[in-house]
DNA sequence: AAAACGTGGGA
DNA sequence: TTCCCAAGTTT
């Protein structure tokens, strides 16, 4: 009486064809439902704008140093016109030590434009994420993925990582994105779009917890079976060394001493106090110019320096 | 399109 | 101690 009943998708049309795309979803999404951090931005009560918040503060910087400074932010600002309505210094401070501080003050601008421009909701619209400081192309997906389970691929260093080497068989991908991958990212998406949205979550989280940069762990890998890296005997990267960034000694450097001393003030400071933190003038000098041209220093007069009020 | 942009923890 | 790396964006 029935029909006959499609073969599952995860079968293979022919037997030794390739291993299909859609044979990674399964596994990989599996291995989420059982291995997901529980962190806060994912919990339901984090809202999007909780999710856009951990996205900004996640660019570039660990998971555990995060955690407190998103904690405290929620508490203060807990919606997109709490934190408009506060000075962008205030989002600066708050912002500690978390590195990259511009990044306070294009979230505290981009806070500003959602209350103007969408009623104080973030947007779940790609086009309406990216037009928002400080949100790029891979913070725009992120966000109407996770924030909103838009189906949309979500391409950060660790997804690109697992491409790498689960599809494409190098143990790196390359310095910075290509279309090839960004390409691959959209071939791979789940038709679906409640499941892209799983895939996009699982596939960065087993980048995080498992397929890592250094000691990957393959033995845990929900995928290990398919990996065209390790198939391949895990071949050595090829090609120029990644580059490192220096740090000690740039105006990266001197940046971050300044303004360190204007974050723990809570008065203006005058000259004499920021020049302690650099013996080089030259340099001191232009940090400090970098700063406020970044909007990241108010400069007041009588040689008076702060965090920006407006 | 290369380079600037912070910070701290682990190997 | 030094090096590498961590959910990128902007110019």
């Amino acid at each position: 009486m029935t029909a006959p009943t499609k073969p599952p998708h995860r079968t293979p049309a022919h037997p030794d064809a390739e291993v299909s795309p859609a044979d990674l979803h399964a596994p990989v999404i599996d291995w989420f439902e059982e291995n997901a951090r529980d962190l806060p931005w994912r919990r339901p009560e984090a809202g999007a704008w909780g999710v856009m918040v951990s996205e900004f503060m996640l660019q570039q910087t660990p998971v555990s140093r995060v955690l407190p400074v998103y904690e405290q932010w929620l508490a203060r600002w807990p919606r997109p016109a709490d934190l408009a309505a506060d000075a962008p210094g205030e989002a600066v401070r708050a912002w500690g030590r978390l590195g990259y501080p511009r990044r306070a003050l294009r979230l505290h601008g981009a806070a500003v434009a959602i209350t103007e421009r969408h009623g104080g909701d973030v947007p779940s619209d790609h086009a309406q994420l990216l037009a928002l400081p400080g949100i790029g192309e891979y913070t725009a997906a992120a966000v109407a993925s996770f924030a909103y389970g838009r189906r949309h691929a979500v391409l950060d260093t660790n997804v690109r990582r697992v491409f790498a080497r689960a599809v494409t068989g190098v143990r790196y991908p390359p310095n910075a994105t290509t279309a090839a991958e960004r390409k691959l990212a959209r071939a791979l998406l789940p038709e679906d779009e409640p499941t892209a949205a799983r895939w996009a979550a699982a596939s960065m989280e087993l980048g995080a917890l498992v397929c890592t940069a250094k000691n990957e762990t393959c033995v845990r890998c929900p995928i290990a079976a398919q990996c065209a890296w390790r198939l391949a005997g895990k071949p050595e990267h090829e090609g120029p060394p990644r580059r490192g960034q220096t740090y000690a000694g740039t105006d990266r450097q001197v940046r971050g001493k300044l303004l360190a001393v204007l974050r723990e003030a809570h008065a203006p400071v005058p000259q004499d106090a920021l020049d302690r933190v650099w013996h080089e003038p030259v340099q001191r000098a232009r940090a400090l110019d970098g700063l406020v041209a970044d909007g990241l220093v108010e400069p007041l007069p009588d040689g008076l320096y702060r965090l920006p009020l407006t």
